[in-house]
This record gives C-alpha cells, sequence and structure tokens, in this order.
RNA sequence: GCGCCCGUAGCUCAACUGGAUAGAGCAUCCGCCUUCUAAGCGGACGGCUGCAGGUUCGAGCCCUGCCGGGCGCGCCA
C-alpha cells in the first residue's frame, strides 16, 4: 500500500464532496493535486497542493480553500493534524498507528513489501543490449544491460507484464564481416593459415574481426564440415557459416549475460523478420497510409558529406510523427535500409499487443530516437508509447587512474573481466547508481573498498549489520520467536524516538518509491533510496553506542527489544526487497 | 549549421515529473571506539542551480535566446 496515494484518494473524494454540495465549481480539473512528503518532516507526514492548484480556476482564495479542505480532513480516519502553512500548503499528520501497520505490512510481506499494482498488468516491452553479435560483450555493453533488467525488474515490482527482449542484427554487412572471419579461422584450423596471415589479413582488411573467440568458431566449423569450404568461392559458404558464427557467438552473449545475471525472454532476429517477409508487409502498410514516398532530401547544413549528391530515394514521411527529416528506407542497391528492418521491427512488437515500448540504447544512438517514435506514432496509431532510455558511457578507472582502453589495440576490457573481477553484484549496483544518461565513472578499486565512499558496501552492510542484530538476538532472548512474522505481532508502538520513527516513515515510503521510480522509468532512484535507509540504519545504531538505553537489544527490557528488532528486521526487508529489484543478493554477513 | 543529452557546494552527485529554507558523500575543521561488526557515527564550513529574459500563487525542473561540454546528422548497424 502507498499511503500517499490512499490519502490522495481520499483528498479527492473530499473534493468531489465539495463539487457536489456546490463548495467548488464543477468540472474541475483535479488532475494536479498532488500528496506527497514535505520536504521538512517538521511540517508534518503528508502535503498536499490541492488548494494551490484549485483555488484559481475555482475563482477563491487558497487559503481560504485550503482551510475549508482542513476542516474536513481533520475528520478523516487516521489524520491526527492538518493545518495550512505557506501559500496554502495543507500539512497533515497521521496517527501512529496508520505508520506502524505498515511497518507491520512490511514484515508479513517480507520482500514482496512494495509489489504495486500501478502497472495493472499492463505489458511492457523492454529492448535492451541488442549487441551486434559479433563477439564477446565489452564492458560498454554492461551498463545497457544492467539498466535495462533492473527497470524491467522494477516494473515488474510494480505490476506490468515486461518482457525482457534482444534484437538481434543478424542481417547486415557486420554479420558477413563476421563470417569472413570465421572462414578465415575455420582455414586456419584446417592449417591453411597461419596466425601470421590472419594477421596480415586483418592489417590489410581483408577481415574486421582478429578476436581469439573466433578460433574455436574456426575449429567447430573444421570439425562440422572438414574441407568443404576451404577453397570454394565465399557465395558457397558465407551464408552457412554466418549462421553458425552468429548463433555461437549468441552464445557466447548469452554466457556472459549470465555472468551479469541477465536472462531474455526473447530473442527476436532482424533476419528472421526480413525473411518472413515483414519489412515489406511493413512498408506496403506504410505505404497504403501515404506515408512512403520518393524525394530528394536536403543536404545536412553546415556539415555536408564529401560525396554527397542529391538522389531520389525511397521515404518514411517521419516529419508527420514529429522527426526533423524524412528517413529513407531503402539503399540505392535496392536492399532495405537498417531503420526499414527497425520499422519492421517495431511494429512487430506492437503487433504483439505491448503497451509501452522501452528501448535502451547507448547514447551514440541519439540520433535515431526521434525517427523511431515516429515509427510507433505511426503504426500504433499513437497508442502505442515508447520510451528511449540513453545511457551515458561508463568510464573505467582505477584508483582514481584512468584504464587504457582501444579496441585498435585490442586492449578492450569485456564485460566478463569486469565481471570476474568485482563480482557481478557489484557490477549491477554501481551501474544503477547514476541516472542513466549521465555519465558514470567504474572505479575497480573504489567499488571494492569497504568504506562509506562505496554505495554498494555501504547498503549490503546496513543490511549484514541488520541480520547480524536479529542473529545476536538469540543469545540475549533465546526463548523467543525472532521470525518477521513474530515481530510484526511486537509491541512497537513503543518506538518513540525521533529517530525511530524517522526510520518507520522512511521504510514506509518504500512503495511510493517504487510506484515513482517505476513511472519515471528510473531504477536508479532505487539506489538512493537505499542508500538513505541505510544511513539512517547506520545512524541510529551508532546512537545506541553512546547512549545504552538507545540499543536495540535491552535484556532489562524485552518488549522494547521486541519492538526494536521488528524495525531492524523492517530495514533488512526492504534492503532486500530493494536489491532484488536490481537482481542484487543481499549479504547476510560481512566477512 | 541543425537535432538530442548534460551544466547544481572546491570535487562526485541527489532533488520524489512545478512545491515550502536546493540536499548527501568526499575534501577541510571539531567531536566520538572496554559495546548489537567504529570498514562506522555526530557537528561545523561550503550555493546568484552556466548567463539573460519569460510563463504563474510558486521554477534547478517548463518556454525563448545566449555560453560551455558530449553525442549524432542520406545508401553503418
Amino acid at each position: 500500500m502507498n499511503v500517499f496515494n490512499a490519502y490522495k484518494d481520499r483528498i479527492l473524494d473530499l473534493l468531489r464532496t465539495l463539487i457536489s454540495d456546490g463548495t467548488l465549481p464543477a468540472g474541475l480539473d483535479l488532475s494536479r493535486v498532488t500528496v506527497e512528503p514535505p520536504r521538512d518532516p517538521a511540517h508534518g507526514d503528508l502535503a498536499t497542493n490541492a488548494a494551490m492548484v484549485l483555488a484559481k480556476p475555482a475563482g477563491l482564495k487558497p487559503r481560504d480553500l485550503a482551510e475549508t479542505l482542513c476542516g474536513r480532513l481533520r475528520k478523516e480516519a487516521g489524520v491526527s493534524e492538518a493545518a495550512v502553512a505557506g501559500p496554502g500548503f495543507i500539512n497533515m499528520r497521521l496517527i501512529p498507528a496508520v505508520w506502524l501497520s505498515i511497518l507491520r505490512d512490511c514484515l508479513r510481506r517480507g520482500e514482496g513489501f512494495g509489489d504495486s499494482t500501478l502497472g495493472g498488468g499492463r505489458k511492457v516491452n523492454v529492448e535492451f543490449v541488442s549487441a551486434n553479435p559479433t563477439g564477446p560483450m565489452h564492458v560498454g555493453h554492461a551498463r545497457g544491460a544492467v539498466i535495462g533488467d533492473a527497470l524491467a525488474g522494477l516494473l515488474e515490482k510494480a505490476g506490468y507484464r515486461v518482457t525482457r527482449e534482444y534484437y538481434v542484427n543478424d542481417a547486415g554487412a557486420q554479420v558477413d564481416a563476421l563470417a569472413r572471419a570465421a572462414h578465415a579461422r575455420y582455414r586456419q584450423a584446417l592449417g591453411r593459415l597461419s596466425e601470421d596471415d590472419i594477421a596480415a589479413m586483418l592489417a590489410g582488411k581483408e577481415i574486421e574481426y582478429g578476436g581469439d573467440y573466433l578460433v574455436p568458431v574456426g575449429q567447430a566449423l573444421a570439425g562440422e564440415a572438414g574441407d568443404r569450404w576451404a577453397d570454394t568461392p565465399e557465395t558457397e559458404w558465407l551464408p552457412e557459416i554466418r549462421d553458425r558464427a552468429v548463433a555461437m557467438m549468441l552464445d557466447l552473449i548469452r554466457d556472459d549475460l549470465a555472468a551479469l545475471g541477465v536472462t531474455f525472454d526473447v530473442f527476436t532476429s532482424e533476419r528472421a523478420l526480413v525473411a518472413a517477409g515483414r519489412v515489406d508487409d511493413t512498408l506496403s502498410f506504410l505505404e497504403d497510409k501515404g506515408l512512403i514516398y520518393t524525394g530528394v532530401l536536403e543536404p545536412p547544413k553546415g556539415k555536408t558529406p564529401e560525396d554527397w549528391e542529391p538522389r531520389p530515394q525511397t521515404l518514411f514521411k517521419a516529419t508527420g510523427f514529429g522527426d526533423d527529416v524524412d528517413r529513407p528506407v531503402r539503399k540505392s542497391t535496392g536492399a532495405w535500409t537498417y531503420f526499414a528492418g527497425d520499422m519492421a521491427y517495431h511494429r512487430d512488437k506492437v503487433a504483439r499487443g505491448f503497451d509501452d515500448l522501452i528501448n535502451v540504447f547507448g547514447a551514440d544512438h541519439g540520433g535515431y530516437v526521434k525517427r523511431l517514435q515516429a515509427v510507433v506514432r505511426a503504426v500504433g496509431d499513437g497508442r502505442v508509447g515508447l520510451d528511449v532510455k540513453l545511457c551515458q558511457l561508463v568510464k573505467l578507472l582505477d584508483g582514481g587512474e584512468p584504464v587504457k582502453m582501444s579496441k585498435r589495440a585490442g586492449t578492450f576490457i569485456t564485460l566478463r573481466e569486469v565481471v570476474d573481477r568485482v563480482g557481478r553484484d557489484v557490477v549491477r549496483f554501481i551501474m544503477l547508481t547514476r541516472k542513466n544518461d549521465a555519465a558514470l565513472d567504474f572505479d575497480f578499486a573504489k567499488v571494492t573498498e569497504q568504506s562509506r565512499d562505496n554505495p554498494v558496501w555501504y547498503v549490503q552492510y546496513a543490511h549484514a549489520r541488520a541480520c547480524s542484530v536479529v542473529r545476536h538476538a538469540a543469545t540475549v532472548f533465546p526463548d523467543r520467536d525472532r521470525s518477521p512474522e513474530a515481530l510484526a505481532e511486537a509491541p512497537i508502538e513503543r518506538l518513540e524516538t525521533h529517530e525511530e520513527q524517522a526510520l518507520i516513515r522512511l521504510l514506509a515510503s518504500w512503495p511510493r518509491v517504487v510506484e515513482g521510480a517505476a513511472e519515471a522509468h528510473e531504477p536508479h532512484r532505487v539506489a538512493f533510496y537505499l542508500a538513505e535507509v541505510a544511513a539512517a540504519f547506520h545512524g541510529l545504531w551508532t546512537k545506541g553506542k553512546d547512549e545504552a538505553d538507545l540499543r536495540f537489544l535491552l535484556p532489562d527490557d524485552e518488549a522494547l527489544s521486541l519492538a526494536r528488532l521488528a524495525l531492524v528486521q523492517g530495514v533488512a526487508t526492504v534492503i532486500a526487497s530493494g536489491l532484488r529489484v536490481f537482481g542484487v543478493q543481499p549479504v547476510r554477513e560481512l566477512r
């Protein structure tokens, strides 16, 4: 239960009552009314802007309307105070029982606390990673993988039906290049080429991919086909070798993703879409709507490509849907452009019945967003939304020094190396400690150190420490049931200190954090929230050092101890619930 | 030249989709370890939210124009 939304519903009901009795005019727009925690907790538990938003359209003074509302709110169940503040805010305080019942709910539901019905079972497709199947994943892919997976987990928690999807770009020139490189490795496996020959082919641009990861591909091909393709022309072997190599690269990528703990529900093949005639279907569908035409594009202003010349092209009328220019769908060779395939792919997603589409891309795809949204508008009749999350790059550091990476020198860091070095949970959490559109520093030294500076450790420490306190309770009160279910029955009304009550409110806001982050498609908010919970808990823990009667476990007061234990368990539960969204395993014990 | 993203404390970043006196950590300074894990905690210092206008009860957030940085810009995927 999101207590803020619950009270918002009550306030909306009150407002409708005021409309029906004539205090407020009919037809008032209530959509801008919000209920949120006040910035300063001293103001109360909840605040609403209702009076300020509605005063003007209702022809009333904000403070007058606020007073009227306040009078009604004071009679609402659970409200202990309601007061007008500032320009017309209404601050409310809730009776302690409301907060305590949320803590009990948290303990009874465990990690399921925070689950929401916000999504109402609507279908969302989250497409992420979609790296070309031409080699292992490098560290640059990790951020998109983690953000996509965590966003999917967040949406699931918020009540959406989520499909995690990977679009396999297996139809373009890149996979043909992969096939040629695999063929060279195949001939190497047959003894026809040496390592030096491969190097020379790379240098001469005969092949594009030279990585060792293709050696086993060559060996497998040699084992399967013998010398059947050793001396035949490219047209004879390319399709088969390409398909085998792509399949093996996808296995490689799946393994890398598994090391990160990421799995997909659907892999959609670009080549299969093309083969099934879906691109042709999509183009004729759009043609029937008058959205495909032949025309000549203006050259880009300022920076014209050297070989630019005016040329009639087959174009999609993207400008009709918010794009800056119309987009080519056919190359001069007659083949479809990559974009044409993407049009078919997004139409396919719409046809599969998704209510919302989310694509997680690298920041270098920023120029691609508008045209994709134009496509989705065109094929979805405006019913389906497309949100594109652009991930800025990750700067790899080690102790503050940049880690040198260059594809040319072959020293790029693979995803696997990073996971092996610091662990999957660290990679996942750190990748979520920034908004997707801000650059992120990933410092090997920092993310593994145990200090306040390292958010992963700090949050895990809070969880471990909470678990430790509960464990320790076994020695102080050996006869007591310390399970979360039993603690839900503890006399938590005895939690009276300011810090304890603040922490209860913070835990109680977890459902609201889930809903807000899910609605905004911003999983990083969960990371910041968890750090806040951790800080509040560490603070409370340390206070017990200064003042013995503030310790969680008081041998002389079993009832209060159980109440505090309930709060400690609540902290562990909420942190575990949040980490679960990220696919991170909560640590119960630090070594 | 056009489009998108970014610009917040000395540094790294938040700010709950327009709310109240813009918050944390690091760094600096001052305190706190016979204790449930001090690998931690508390306090102080620190701001013209890049600049200038606009919209309204209210702007870090929305609009316009500048300044600075990143990405992209017809047959690459």
